[in-house]
DNA sequence: TCTCGTTTTGCAATCGATTGCTAACCTGAT
DNA sequence: ATCAGGTTAGCAATCGATTGCAAAACGAGA
C-alpha cells in the first residue's frame, strides 16, 4: 500500500495524501476525512526507507557498544532503546568489539544509513582513531557518550567522578584498618585509568603507600578474577584488601579467597565496581562502587533527544558515583 | 559524496559509477580503474537508504526481544548481531515487553522498514497474536524464532526439548533420594508450560505423586526467588528439591536456603535452567539444565542466513539440553 | 455576472541509487 | 572504405515519499 494507491482510491494525488498523513494544514476537512478513512481501512504505514530519503533522516539512531553482553552495558542498551523508541526512533545496535578497527568500521557501516544521531557507550571510545572517524563520518549529527568524552562540537558526554569514587572505596577499607590493599584493572581504556589514578591517590596518602605497586592486570571474567586472586594471595600473603574495577571479576575472587580459607571481610575486604545484579548473587555480598549506569543512561539518552530535538545542554555532565556496603568490607 | 559527484569527477554518467560500485561488468578495465581510484580518494560509501529504495531490501534484520536484559537472550542478540553482521547486515534490535500490545506494535514499527529478515527471541511470540500480525505485515520474508515455532510458511524454528531435560532434572534428584520436589514457574510462556509438563510426568511417575502440586510462580529476579523460597519452606518444611525455571531466582532460592540453615545440597536440592553465569557465581555453585543457547543463537542465525540467501532447511529444527551438575545436587 | 482574494489541490522536481534498453564506439574482416 | 559484431557507456524510468510553486476552485462582494 503506497501513497499513490491511496490516492488512486481517494481520486486525488498523491501530494495530498502526503500532506493529510502528515497532518499539514490546507487541505478541505472534507477531503482529510475521505482520505483518513481509506489509510484506516487499508492500514497504511509510510514506507520509512523513502521517507528517509527525501527528508534526509531516518528516524534511527545507532547504538555502539563494545560487548552488549556486559551486564552493564546491556542495562544502558535497554533502557536507551525504550526511551528512543517512545519518541519513534528505531535504534541499530552494534557490538564493536574492543579494537581500534572493529569501532571505526562500525562507525563507517552506521554512515552509509543516515542515521539522526549517535551513541557511544563506554569508555573505550574515548580515542583518537574514534574522534578522527566521527569527525569524517558524522560531523553534523547529534552524538552522545555514555561514560566518556570527545572533545568535538556535535559530542555530548556524560561521565561519572570515578576518580573520587575509588578514592572513597579505599578509604573506606583504610578507616577500617584494611591498608595493604591491591587494584585489579581489566584494562586501560581511559575510565579505568582513571580509577587507577583515584587509587594511587588514596594509597599514597595512606598508609602503605607501597601498595601503589599492587596493580594487576585481569580481564573481565570469572576465571581471571579467580586466576589474578590466587596470584595476588602468592606475592602478598599480607594483603588486606582487594579494589576491583568491575563486578565479575571480583566475585570470583571472593570465592578464590574463601576457597583459601581466608575470611572476607574480616581478614581480607573487597569492593568492586559497577554495582551488578553479581553483587547480590554472590556469598558474601559484594560492596560496590555504584557508578550510576541507571542515572548514566537516562541522562545519556535524555541529551542525545535533546540534541535530536535541536535543543542545547552542556556539552559535558559529571555524574556522582556512590558505595553501596554490604558484606565484604 | 553521491555517486554523481563521483561520476561528475570522472567524466562519466552516473549509472557507470554505479556498475563499477556493484562489480558489474561491461565497463572497459581502464574506466573502471579511475573510478574505483575516484571512490577510494573520495571514501564513497553509497547511501543505504537509497539503494534500499529500488531494491526493496534494506541490509536489515529486525530482532524482536521481550528484554534484552534477561542475560539469557542477551547473548542470542550477541551472537546475532555478530553473525549477521558479518554478512553486511544491520540488527535493529527491539525489546516489546511481555505485552502481546508490545510485541504487535514492534512488528508494526518493523513493517514501515523494510527489513529483510526477522528474528524472534523466546517463546512468549508464540501466540496467536504475533502469528496475525506476522502473516498481515511480513507475508514474505524469512523469519526464525529462538525457542518458538509458527506454523507459517516464511517462519522457521529453533526449539529445545526442555520437557524432557526438565524431567531428567527430577530424575536426577530423584535417584539422589530426594523426592519431595518443588516447581518455580517465572511465568506461563509456552516454553515454561512444557518444562511443567515435564516436571509433572516426573514427579507422577515417582514416590512423592503428591508434589503434583506443589508448582509455585515467581517472577525472575532475585527478590522473588528469595521469597518463594521461605513460602515453599513454610508451606512443605520437608521439601527435599526445588526445580527453578531459570537460574536468577534459583540463585536467591540457594540464599533464602542457607540463611535458613539448610544444607544445600544435603538436605534440600536446587537446579536451575539456562546455565548463565549466575551458577557459577553463587555458593554453593548452581546445578543447571543447560538448554543450549549458544547451540540455538548458532542454529537460529544459521537457519536465518540460508533462508535469506534463498536456501532451505527444515521449518523446525530440536535440540536437546544437558544438565550441568555443580555444587547443589 | 464578473473580479479579486483565499483555500485547496496538483504538477513536477528531488532525494540517491539501480537497471533495461538503446546508442555510440571499436575492432577486424572483406 | 565499409560493415558486421561485440564492447562500453548513457538515457531515462523507477523505487515511495516530500514540498515549492503554480493552477484551479471557491466564496464573497460589487
Amino acid at each position: 500500500m503506497t501513497i499513490y494507491d491511496i490516492a488512486e482510491k481517494a481520486g486525488v494525488s498523491a501530494s495530498t495524501v502526503s500532506r493529510v498523513v502528515n497532518n499539514k494544514p490546507g487541505i478541505k476537512p472534507e477531503t482529510r476525512r475521505k482520505i483518513e478513512a481509506l489509510l484506516e481501512q487499508y492500514d497504511y504505514t509510510p514506507n520509512e526507507t523513502a521517507r528517509g530519503l527525501v527528508k534526509r533522516s531516518s528516524k534511527m539512531i545507532g547504538i555502539l557498544i563494545a560487548d552488549i553482553r556486559y551486564a552493564h552495558y546491556m542495562d544502558i542498551a535497554f533502557y536507551v532503546e525504550q526511551e528512543l523508541s517512545r519518541s519513534g526512533y528505531t535504534c541499530l545496535i552494534l557490538n564493536t568489539g574492543i579494537t581500534e578497527e572493529g569501532k571505526v568500521n562500525a562507525i563507517r557501516r552506521l554512515a552509509q544509513r543516515q542515521i539522526d544521531g549517535l551513541m557511544l557507550v563506554g569508555s573505550t571510545f574515548q580515542c583518537e582513531a574514534v574522534e578522527q572517524a566521527l569527525a569524517q563520518n558524522f560531523p553534523d549529527i547529534p552524538i552522545a557518550m555514555a561514560n566518556g568524552y570527545l572533545p568535538l562540537p556535535n559530542v555530548k558526554g556524560v561521565l561519572v567522578d570515578e576518580y573520587n569514587g575509588v578514592m572513597e572505596c579505599i578509604k573506606l577499607m583504610q578507616k577500617k584498618n584494611h591498608h595493604k590493599i591491591a587494584f585489579i584493572i581489566p584494562n586501560t581504556t581511559p575510565s579505568n585509568l582513571q580509577k587507577q589514578a583515584g587509587f594511587l591517590q588514596a594509597v599514597r596518602e595512606g598508609k602503605a603507600p607501597e601498595c601503589a605497586d599492587w596493580v594487576y592486570l585481569a580481564p573481565t571474567s570469572l576465571e581471571e578474577g579467580y586466576r589474578v586472586t590466587r596470584q595476588i594471595l602468592s606475592e602478598h600473603p599480607d594483603v588486606e584488601g582487594l579494589m576491583f574495577c568491575e563486578d565479575e571479576a571480583a566475585v570470583s575472587g571472593i570465592r578464590a579467597l574463601t576457597d583459601a580459607g581466608i575470611q572476607v571481610p574480616e581478614q581480607v575486604q573487597v569492593i568492586g565496581i559497577d554495582n551488578t545484579r553479581y553483587c547480590e548473587i554472590c556469598n558474601p555480598k559484594l560492596t560496590a562502587l555504584d557508578n550510576m549506569m541507571l542515572e548514566m543512561s537516562m541522562e545519556t539518552s535524555r541529551i542525545l533527544m535533546e540534541s535530536l530535538n535541536g535543543g542545547t545542554s552542556p556539552s559535558k555532565i559529571m555524574l556522582f558515583s556512590r558505595i553501596i556496603e554490604r558484606e565484604t568490607t
